[in-house]
DNA sequence: CCCAATATTTGATTAAAATCAATGCCTTAA
DNA sequence: TTAAGGCATTGATTTTAATCAAATATTGGG
């Protein structure tokens, strides 16, 4: 079984450069006496990654196949058209997935960060860009090794299987933002959204109101990601705050005043 | 390995009501002395099916456990929020897949037909609805026998991955169209997809200028695909017509002439 | 610490598509 | 054959967000 869908026609266009940054996975600092197992088993991304099912030898036995690789600020990962020689798992930092029209008219179909899986949506060439937001550390596989994994696992097979069914709910949520919500809409979604994943906090639960959210990415990122011009982005977080909904700590760090509201909003429903 | 992603949290809601119009996929009209296995192998949706890779006894014995049923125009297969019970390949006919806002508004997130696997995208309930555009007939399996075969059969499981993989890129395309795509790119798009998928013609073949392509969803849904209204997709239409690009035999029935200069038009390179 | 460069916000204007409104066309059933 | 209803097209107007333009804030380098 391969994750690679062979069948599928590729597209014409250049590779691009490789293999900078790169260190074994096994060289990582720490105690040389550890048993390997302890590398994965503690690393931040594991609960939530390919490997979550994972545990002990086997844990240990698929994680000596990978590399961890650290990305600069702003440099690319892959880009569309290369072909795709590995897969990724984000341990640290974000990651932005673009395609480009050739005019430079861009969208963003996703920002990866701690756990999330990169390698979705390929059909032996990457169909997208993905770009580090700031320091970005992945772990990385071959397609092969992956692949012969997905055969030996099977619950890395089922955890996989269960990443796409999330991803395929994702991103049809987003074609309904995209299509349907307005500017105010969408910025509220995205907000809920970013809460939602990356406040550690359990929105549902009762009497939470204020939720802290950090934006790592630009307004351009935002914009991109949303469908609309940094001057809408900016303009309709304006208006949240002075309604507000929100407040602004820095621009890349929100202060949810009333989640609540901001979900009506988010689902047009306010 | 299941395909329901469990752990996801489910979202309350009722489910709807089910099980009209079914039949034994056995009981299917034909030469009864034939074997099992011709039902399946002469198909329609086989070859690109998710089945399209079994063979023999083993594609009789999968094909066994699935049932035919039929839906005539406007009627649901299933809601949004329904238990994901089974899963379905589409045999003839379209369905549309969407997701609507409470006020009304709708995003159709794809177009299903001959071949194509409805049940992506699920986490243990659906996550769209999905209603027949015209009479459809679809082969269904249930959750748990599907997942037992993809178990069994690891070219099943196989070609599962690559229509995921598949799905994944298609939705990505569509978010590009949907965030970024000027209306006369986005229908320019959707025709050059609908010929490129259904004529049945090799477009990348020379000298290829005249293609026909059959429109059996309204403007309604085409204008709710693209994240138009009818308005503009009625004009745009007109517009590509008086410029010659496309001919209207019926509304639903469209004469693409110089398909070359619409698939400019869709990347905005016009 | 200050300057330059970059990112963000705000303001004015324009362009584009949505909305509101009406007409035309096709299908179907009496 | 004609009338009715639904769908598609066309036209007029309004609204919205994009574009154009400028000011303010933030960041990194010297």
């Amino acid at each position: 079984m391969s994750l690679t869908a062979a069948n599928i026609a590729a597209k014409p266009k250049p590779a691009a450069t490789e293999g900078n940054g790169c260190q074994r996975f096994n060289t990582m600092p720490g105690n040389g006496a550890q048993p390997k197992t302890n590398y994965c088993a503690s690393c931040a991304a594991h609960d939530k990654a390919l490997c979550s099912r994972l545990t002990g030898s086997d844990l240990a036995e698929f994680g000596s196949m990978s590399q961890h690789k650290t990305i600069t600020a702003g440099q690319m990962l892959f880009s569309e058209y290369d072909d795709a020689r590995y897969y990724y798992t984000v341990i640290s930092g974000d990651v932005r997935l673009s395609r480009m029209l050739d005019d430079g008219r861009r969208q963003i179909t996703g920002f990866k960060s701690t756990g999330d899986f990169i390698g979705l949506g390929t059909d032996g060439h990457f169909t997208a860009d993905a770009e580090a937001i700031n320091e970005v550390v992945v772990c990385q596989f071959t397609v092969p090794t992956l692949n012969q994994s997905l055969e030996e696992y099977s619950v890395v097979q089922g955890r996989l299987m269960e990443m796409m069914q999330e991803e395929v709910i994702n991103l049809q949520n987003h074609m309904l933002l995209l299509g349907r919500k307005t500017p105010m809409e969408k910025i509220a979604n995205f907000l809920v959204e970013r809460a939602k994943k990356y406040s550690g906090v359990d929105l549902d639960g009762d009497a939470i109101t204020e939720v802290d959210v950090k934006l790592p990415m630009s307004r351009t990122d935002v914009a991109d990601f949303l469908g609309l011009t940094i001057e809408t982005v900016s303009r309709t977080i304006t208006k949240l705050r002075k309604n507000g909904v929100i407040a602004l700590e820095t621009a890349q760090h929100i202060v949810i005043k009333d989640i609540e509201e901001l979900e009506l909003i988010a689902n047009g429903e306010a």
